[in-house]
DNA sequence: GATGAATGAGGTTTCATTCAT
DNA sequence: GATGAATGAAACCTCATTCAT
């Protein structure tokens, strides 16, 4: 379909140069065809990106809630989220990466729709925080300190991941799943534990 | 100075809204001048950014170079070098968070310079959590994934840190010390180990 | 097509005030068209200078060449070139003006070409004044220096000449055909080898 | 004096780049002073121009007027007239060139003056040519078409005479000479005479 | 579905010039 | 005499967007 092609090339470029210094001409070109017939498929440019971040951040917080709800101890939703939270950024950086540094390219309604969902996804994680706490599974300083940390911290895979590099996609999971546990004063992740949410994780976002 | 009127008032504005949807007159505009006064004082607009960047990296570098020589247990550099990095972060935002999120706006020799300064910065904190593993003091899955973890969860602190917020400043600090600590498996720090270098971080970075 | 009538109405302004002052604003003035809309058609002022001196030497060139081929006898050569120089500066002064007056706003790759050019007419002349000395029908001082006079003197009938003015072009390109062969000594052209040279000029810089 | 300073530094660059393409800044920055400085010698950009055309005019007007009073035969003069304009475009390239390629950039009353000026020269020479016609010394096609061809043809040696060149300044006054002479139908000039006249104009252009 | 052509708006930068010091 | 600082005006060029075909 043209109009996921265009936003892979868009995302792309948006990704390695951000959305203000990406053309539609840029676009048009990756894709062989002529800036005006970019308006045929979306309404603006601005549209493109939108589109890019909220529909990786709904896949993201589908796939995270399901993956929470599965999970029924508090310490293991937290692993499982930071799974997913990893993977979806390993095997779609470009659209994933765009949700934190493009946002503040998207205005009026859009801007707020955006925010509106990543708030919701913090709320996610904050929620699994406060209940770990109360189940005394982890002993952070601070929870939304905590939140914001586990967020940076696995946003940026995207940045640096690669298929073919130094660590398997497992290794980077579990990497992350352990030391997120560690960071709020969680127990060690279960191998197993891990290895269910990455199988799920990849199913979910893998096609 | 001119000069450093011109570049606070473009950090600010690079920091909202990016580098590339800022314009010149805006930053003129701020300051209650013509947009050609800027061409006096600076050769291009890209020259504002990158004085941005480097001076505050080099302030950043500088600064953590001092606080882990003053250390000298490696797991204690860790810290000091934490602290360092959130105070900076917290004390001059608009500045230390370009470094991140504009780097790439900027091209050719100044992107090297920059990179290159931000790959030393790396590796001061590489230097640090090998010692540390070597001293046993720390059990990072994988040193690497650990600092970049550690500089993005840091580095974030920039964008919702307010001096006036829930927060105070040691606390942040002493916060993310302990999840620092705790990501790599190293001990908690020691309280006055966060103090001392709270205290020169903050010396090092106001005025 | 709109390239020519762009071509056109900026011949026109850098014949007159020089192409550093003429801006692009006013050649899209003078076809009612926006300026952006020059950028449609080319990719920047400069072009249109390059393709306007590059099309006219080929124009010049190619003719000079044909016509020379067309005399067996060096020294009536010298006055088909002549003729033709004349011609194509009266019927066309705007563009082929500019490739004496406005060379220097050329730079890189457009400037080495356009030279190229010119060095490759003089090397013409150059070769007929040779051959005519060679053959006894010229006995200039020098042959540079005569090639350089010529030239010259030709070139400068562009500035000066008016279809309505007080010689026909005819009359003109005698009596340039006369002074040229005189300053390098040669016999008096033969009116027949002037009117056939004449007419072939007229007709390859017609239309 | 710095005002001569000015007009030296700025000859060289209205010479190689143009009026129009030469800043104030450039001529300043050849000079080691700062832009505003010109403006206390000068009261703007286009009064360099103009002193630099009027002066050499005046220079080169008033040489030959004295040469041709000096000499009393009318083919003479046309001799004298050529080696006077010939060694002032080779002694002083890049003032007298300006009086031909950017006198279209003065404008008002600079304009009108300097275009007086260029008349009243080419009057000289007409007037030289009518009485050498008269006496049947001359036999031109076109008394204005020589004076233009003779015009253009000598005021090329200002673009291309170097002093270390492959030609001595006497040989390239006796070759224009010749060229001259050979244009209008007039005998060849005698030596003693060019070498009479060059010695004038040596002594008039020099210091 | 696609695009050639055009353009309004505006961006960065340049430059001649001014003026207080 | 000189200049640091500033600026009005404008230049070239870019770009998202439109629209008739």
């Amino acid at each position: 379909m043209t109009r996921g092609a265009i936003r892979q090339a868009a995302a792309e470029r948006f990704f390695h140069q951000g959305y203000e210094a990406t053309t539609v001409r840029e676009i048009a070109d990756a894709l062989d065809i002529r800036a005006a017939s970019i308006y045929y498929h979306y309404p603006d440019k601005q549209q493109i990106l939108f589109e890019l971040i909220d529909s990786t951040m709904t896949l993201l917080t589908d796939g995270v809630r399901v993956a929470v709800a599965a999970e029924p101890v508090p310490a293991d939703q937290l692993v499982a989220l930071v799974v997913h939270h990893v993977v979806l950024h390993a095997l779609r950086p470009l659209e994933a990466t765009l949700g934190e540094t493009e946002l503040r390219s998207l205005t009026g309604e859009r801007l707020e729709l955006a925010v509106a969902h990543r708030d919701a996804y913090e709320a996610i994680l904050l929620g699994v925080l406060d209940r770990a706490a109360a189940a005394g599974q982890v002993t952070a300083p601070d929870a939304k300190l905590a939140a914001y940390a586990v967020i940076s911290m696995c946003t940026n895979v995207g940045i640096w991941y690669r298929p073919d590099g130094r660590l398997a996609l497992s290794e980077v999971a579990a990497a992350y799943a352990t030391m997120a546990a560690r960071l709020v004063g969680a127990a060690p992740p279960d191998p197993a534990l891990v290895d269910r949410a990455l199988a799920r994780a990849v199913a979910a976002y893998t096609t």
